[in-house]
DNA sequence: TCTAGCTTAACGATCGTTCGTGAAGGTTGG
DNA sequence: CCAACCTTCACGAACGATCGTTAAGCTAGA
């Protein structure tokens, strides 16, 4: 468990760097926003740059966490390529909703990383590259997606995903629970999932 | 005509900004990568806002000239729903991968502009969303599109082709015209394009 | 007594901006 | 033709403010 303080600092760090971008953001006012003096920030992290570093790591925790639920839910590694595709769907939509903060930072600040600190950074998100490129391939393979441009279609889908940090709004006309089911349709779509035939239709009108 | 000093600072500014971002982009900086003194700088623009105003607003400029050539080289207006939203993608495509740091700036360092200043952008920003908007609409009219959620759909594309901005490099494996029409056909599976058979087919097999 | 948690005060650096100056060049009035 | 004047473009120096960071010390609980 973290110290109260902790979390405080997290979370006003968050919407800091989420309102302002990084260089603009002032450890001054995260401090008061989180309702400390500047140096008892000092205390828990050791400048601005491990403040980014931690909100980074803390939310690409959360992110995978997200995700590796809704994949178990579906029936984890061993589910149909398009159950699993649509879970990373709709996890990382749901995600990008309900963290925007988070999110905007992890999808903008990397820039703002230090080099030895991107390094570590950059790995995390290849492994998140790959919850959607695994399932694309596996659909491939089974014959159930049938897109000539997996690649293309995998960063489509990933960056259809990704902008709902950046529109969707919980006041708005759509529901999060229909945008989520959006997603995952218009996924399948993109990567033109056909389901094999059975040989034996059963119960065919 | 622009001076020659001028354009030189747009340069300038614009790879500072793209590389640090607003915040953390320094004018001192911009002002020896251009080649001239900070004072110097202050002649033509009045300042680090006026600067990025001025980048977003040639930028922007670029952008809705590069779509207005492709729609007309398709037939403007008239031309089928599904040239239009193709010849939008395309040319959006190439604009992100051509002009990276152009567009980088433009679709990251909105949050930066001051609110007067902001809500000239936002029009701007609103005309080139019904650029995608409205040959999407006119092709479920038409009875060429079918996707049930244009709107979803719509957005979806102009992320796809956005993100163009952040991972397409000219040394890649993957040249700017492949990806180019990779994307338009993406974009019309997204939309689930079915051109309506002609009552009178002529010379099937 | 020790330490975790926090304070105020201050450091040097850098920030965006402003000021005063002046060289160069064209324009105007006599 | 010349002198006075204006505009353009550029410079170095300095402004006050804010930046990230550090130092030294206080306080309460174990």
């Amino acid at each position: 468990m973290r110290p109260a303080g902790q979390n405080a600092l997290l979370e006003a760090a968050r919407q800091e760097f989420a309102e302002r971008g990084f260089g603009s953001a002032s450890i001054r006012n995260i401090a008061a926003r989180a309702g400390m003096s500047l140096s008892a920030m000092y205390h828990y992290y050791s400048g601005k740059q491990e403040l980014l570093h931690a909100l980074l790591d803390e939310g690409m925790d959360r992110y995978f966490a997200s995700v590796d639920a809704e994949l178990q839910a579906v029936g984890g590694v061993d589910a149909a390529p398009a159950d699993r595709l649509g879970a990373v769907v709709a996890a990382t939509t749901r995600f990008r909703a309900e963290h925007a903060a988070r999110s905007n930072i992890l999808l903008l600040e990397e820039r703002s990383l230090e080099p030895e600190r991107l390094e570590r950074y950059s790995r995390r998100q290849a492994d998140a590259t790959s919850l959607f490129r695994d399932p694309i391939e596996a659909g491939i393979t089974a014959g159930e997606f049938h897109t000539p441009y997996p690649d293309e279609a995998r960063r489509g889908v990933i960056a259809m995903c990704n902008a709902v940090a950046q529109w969707w709004r919980a006041d708005g006309p759509l529901t999060l629970d229909a945008l989520v089911d959006r997603h995952v349709e218009l996924a399948l779509t993109l990567v033109e999932y056909r389901p094999r035939r059975s040989f034996a239709a059963r119960g065919r009108a």
